[in-house]
RNA sequence: GUCCUCGUAGCUCAACGGAUAGAGUAACCGGCUUCGAACCGGUUGAUGGGGGUUCGAUUCCCUCCGAGGACACCA
């Protein structure tokens, strides 16, 4: 709805002017409003009330069609109030659409690569990797949801150095040899005996796909960075390459890269050189528009010498975007847990996930921004609190479905079809109805931003306000019973509600409940 | 020491540089003979301190205070 309402200002306004319309948060500022007066009051030397008004003028000079009402107010915003048939053809459009309500066609559609988790196989999941985890796997369906053609991405750490160090604390454990500081001493360490490195690698990989899928997290690309980097030799045509373009120097007996070391001085490549040949490989290769890596924050620094050194390979910089999420803190009793898997006090997504269920571990951690430096309530989540916001967007689903059970929707020929009773849904114009017309009508644009900046939080925000709205509703009006056409008027909308909560759900990874 | 992130109601969190800073929870009050009350309505309550930028700052800049995290020839 927001790109409609930009259209019509772009032609009064014309090019050249970034337009920007948000919804209204509350009824006395329209549906939607714009400040794009502001912007206009210093090129037409006017106040941007002055402005304000003159938009309106021209927006009446030029008919109504689309609104109920134009607004110019102070200081400079105008608000717009859409008329009611709209709204009633927008949920006409979702009856139709219903699965695909809010899938976008994109003009220009990109081939996307989503890596995340990519925990290294040299310890459980944490319930750190979680975030990220389900981070990445709803960022994947929203940006699909937008017409972009995606690839789920583990990258596996099967090489190097972290995984020699797992060997030697197996060996250790066994009292083969002596322990040291920087070996893994996790109880999980014991159930490894007897297994050399490579085998206890395989055996934890497996183990973390087995905690991703009771997760619902999914990858369709497992990346090893032993199979595809090193054993083909990449490693080492990328070292070639960044030393033919003189970009690689030679310091104190070993190769650097702006720096950041290549090759130490015994010969072994580095776990950087190895991340420079994999964004190689993704981005050159493999012919990816962009590359969305999800990391920790403790990688920040990290990241900010990968993208910088990455131009050495003709990599433009922007194609490659890291998302950092803060770090999580679990919090039980009022005190703060230490995760650490070194140290292996840690708490695992297995621990988590018997603890809640996999939609309110999900819904929790999606909550919240991804700057936030949360903290995991587990006191909290272990009571499976009904008032935990994911119940009371899947209740307020459960209620859709038992309407629509209680009276057989589904035998009716839905709304916009030529059916032989068509649905009169000019009958739908109370303020609880528009306002809940409004709302559905929101998702595409939901999908749209979430894509453009990628902050999915927005998403488990637009479910519990849709669930706000819509338990309101209920109360309000009454849909079975209600009679006549004003009766199939509305079941129609609770239908409409259903197919976007369905789509909402559905991109969260939220299950969907028949009965709670 | 250098760098990054964060400080918003008692608590957990929202708010593309926009209007009267929103939710939930906690506290208190009210609502089921009708589609499930896991619901709805109401009351109380907040931008860490100080400067600046501008029509307008929770948001951007500087500074101070506080919390977390990075600063390896580890991955």
């Amino acid at each position: 709805m927001i790109l409609e309402i930009k259209i019509k200002l772009q032609k009064i306004i014309g090019k050249g002017i970034d337009i920007e319309v948000t919804s209204s948060e509350k009824e006395e500022f329209g549906h939607y409003s714009t400040n794009v007066a502001f912007k206009l009051a210093p090129i037409l030397k006017k106040s941007p009330f002055e402005a304000a008004q003159e938009l309106v003028e021209r927006f009446k000079v030029q008919g109504l069609s689309f609104f109920e009402k134009v607004e110019a107010v102070q200081p400079g915003f105008v608000n717009f109030w859409l008329k009611p048939e709209l709204l009633q053809k927008e949920l006409s459009v979702i009856l139709k659409k219903r699965e695909f309500f809010g899938k976008l066609t994109t003009k220009h559609p990109q081939k996307v690569n989503v890596e995340f988790v990519s925990a290294n196989p040299t310890g459980p999941l944490t319930m750190a990797n979680g975030r990220g985890g389900f981070y990445g796997d709803v960022l994947a369906n929203v940006l699909e949801k937008a017409g972009h053609k995606l690839t789920r991405e583990y990258y596996v750490n099967d090489a190097g150095n972290q995984v020699k160090i797992l060997g030697e604390s197996i060996l250790a454990a066994e009292g083969k040899i002596p322990d040291k500081e920087e070996y893994y001493k996790g109880e999980y360490i014991k159930n490894l005996k007897g297994k050399t490195a490579k085998q206890a690698a395989v055996f934890l990989l497996k183990e973390i796909k087995n905690s991703l899928k009771k997760a619902d997290i999914k990858h369709d690309s497992w990346f090893s960075e032993d199979k595809n980097l090193h054993k083909k030799g990449e490693i080492k045509k990328v070292l070639e390459t960044l030393k033919k373009k003189g970009a690689a120097y030679e310091k104190d007996g070993a190769w650097w890269l702006g720096d950041a070391v290549l090759v130490k001085s015994n010969g072994e490549t580095t776990y950087f050189l190895a991340d420079l040949a994999y964004h190689y490989d993704k981005l050159i290769k493999r012919k990816f528009d962009l590359a969305i890596d999800i990391w920790g924050a403790d990688h920040h620094g990290y990241a900010e010498k990968l993208k910088k050194e990455i131009s050495a390979l003709g990599i433009e910089k922007d194609k490659l975007k890291i998302i950092l999420t803060q770090l999580v803190r679990l919090v039980s009793g009022g005190k703060e847990i230490k995760m650490s898997k070194r140290k292996g006090e840690f708490v695992t997504m297995d621990d988590l996930l018997d603890l809640v269920s996999p939609d309110v571990a999900r819904f929790f951690f999606l909550m919240h921004s991804l700057d936030t430096h949360m903290d995991f309530d587990l006191d909290l989540a272990k009571e499976r609190s009904r008032k935990n916001p994911v119940y009371y967007a899947q209740y307020a689903y459960v209620r859709c479905l038992h309407i629509l059970r209680k009276s057989k929707v589904e035998k009716f020929p839905p709304a916009g079809r030529q059916g032989k009773s068509k649905v009169d849904l000019n009958l739908l114009n109370s303020d609880v109805e528009i306002k809940l017309m409004l709302e559905l009508a929101k998702f595409p644009d939901i999908i749209l931003q979430t894509a453009e900046d990628y902050q999915v939080h927005r998403l488990t925000k637009y479910a519990v306000d849709l669930a706000g709205i819509f338990h309101n509703f209920y109360e309000k009006e009454r849909v079975v019973g209600a009679g006549g056409d004003l009766e199939v008027a509305r079941l129609s909308l609770v239908l409409a509600v259903k197919i976007v909560f369905e789509n909402v759900f559905g991109v969260l990874g939220i299950s969907r409940p028949e009965k709670m």
